[in-house]
DNA sequence: GGGGAGATTATCT
DNA sequence: GATAATCTCCCCG
């Protein structure tokens, strides 16, 4: 069930590090396929770790198109990352998920039943999911994806970003610290102020 | 359960 | 030519 663009508008077309907070809890699905986002990091036009540190390429275009816009990118030569974009040149990575619509679809893209490693990672999520680049570029407010918000808004954790080498003091990675589905474990941060 | 190597390719220098 | 918003497997203990 595709969402109301309006409210996709609404929902990102906002400052990334307050989305990246409000998507924890969020239900999203690919053809009804997925779960409830536990783990996101925001990207900023202004910082080097971002695709969009300098300006506009062939690959990063969609971060500067319409708030909700999905971005999809391949990384290390085999897996996909997924991200929504909120304001030009800014994206949320959604980084893991808990499992919860069509276990099986994704048990068996997976090749692995373990839940807990079903969708814990950006690279194991989109493959559970069934995103490729075909998927890029385009709105969340249409089909096959479906968003729905988080019906209520617990404490978030923040921490720094993972896998990157530039702009590592960010604290910009956030989550639910006792989800059994994330990518990595929350330590040292606490949580986010909003 | 933790560390390290290898996989594999688009993108940018 | 090096790097990259990663994952899995294998080895060690």
């Amino acid at each position: 069930m595709a969402a109301d663009p309006s409210f996709i508008k609404r929902y990102f077309d906002d400052d990334v590090v307050a989305v990246a907070k409000r998507l924890i809890g969020a239900q999203f699905l690919v053809d009804g396929i997925g779960g409830t986002i536990v783990e996101t990091e925001a990207y900023t036009q202004d910082e080097p770790a971002s695709h969009s540190f300098r300006g506009p390429t062939p690959r990063n275009r969609p971060m500067f198109n319409a708030p909700g816009t999905v971005y999809v990118y391949r990384i290390y030569g085999m897996h996909w990352c997924v991200n929504f974009v909120c304001h030009p040149g800014s994206a949320v990575l959604i980084r893991a998920l808990v499992p919860t619509e069509g276990i099986e679809e994704m048990i068996g893209r997976r090749g692995l039943s373990d839940l807990r490693k079903l969708c814990a990672g950006p690279g194991r999520l989109t493959q559970a999911l069934g995103i490729d680049l075909s998927h890029n570029d385009r709105p969340l407010s249409d089909t096959p994806f479906s968003l729905i918000p988080a019906s209520v808004e617990g404490p978030v954790f923040a921490g720094p970003r993972i896998g990157i080498t530039k702009a590592v003091d960010l604290p910009w990675r956030f989550g639910l610290p006792d989800s059994r589905y994330l990518s990595k474990p929350f330590t040292k941060n606490g949580p986010s102020e909003d």
